[in-house]
DNA sequence: CTATTACATTGACAAGCCTCACTTCAATAG
DNA sequence: CTATTGAAGTGAGGCTTGTCAATGTAATAG
């Protein structure tokens, strides 16, 4: 579990004096976090991540009432999870009839997947 | 914001029928749901998104000091964060003498990023 | 030893999240 | 029309987060 580091050492200053010099690697990427990690935070649940699997590979394929047995949770439940993706605009739905067919909206998760590789 | 979709018409069924066949997708992957949540879990944050943006780039080179100054909290909420981040198998660190050094574990982030992609 | 720095931990509080029971709305079957 | 079903919305519970102030621990400088 160790990874072999190139330490940089340092000293300890005197009173007052601040710690060390800071790498400042500024918020090149402030406003590019923020959305990634309001991504990531919608993906950060089991079911919304498994929803997000199911319908990159069934859009418009799936109603809602397809995707309940799929889980141990209750109707409102998953429609409160996929309301949550939609929110964070991974996802979106389109209503025809009774059903509403969700999908996966394209590039929703580019930016976080490109920052990951 | 629309897409192409190929529409599987459904149909109405008659009382106590279930809406429709389930297009059963299965737990082929829950427990790998799970890992891959929390990964993204403790990446649904903005200060820790970008804490492990600056340790990718200097690992063993950053001490907790020095990342103190670049995020607008406090030094506790700082060590809460990177505290996340050691639980969710992201980071771990290694103290020499008064500093601690953070690093990104090598394929921590692998699984979901080949998911993502 | 004493003072100071670096970091972690604890406790507390507000805010947000997950879940369900209940309700509302739309649309279809009969 | 009425009954029934799929789906979304609302509200309340309980748990988890994010944050800071205060404290604790370890190590170093003098």
């Amino acid at each position: 579990m160790s990874v072999d580091l190139e330490l940089t050492p340092k000293q300890k200053r005197g009173a007052g004096e601040p710690c060390c010099e800071p790498v400042v690697y500024p918020d090149v990427q402030r406003e590019q976090a923020v959305r990634m990690a309001a991504v990531a935070k919608a993906l950060g649940d089991p079911i919304r991540l498994q929803l997000v699997d199911v319908l990159r590979r069934h859009a418009g394929k799936v109603c809602v009432c397809e995707l309940v047995p799929l889980f141990d949770v209750a109707q409102p439940t998953l429609s409160h999870h996929l309301g949550a993706l939609r929110k964070a605009g991974i996802v979106d739905s389109e209503r025809r009839g009774l059903w509403a067919y969700y999908y996966v909206i394209p590039d929703a998760l580019e930016e976080l997947s490109a920052w990951l590789s």
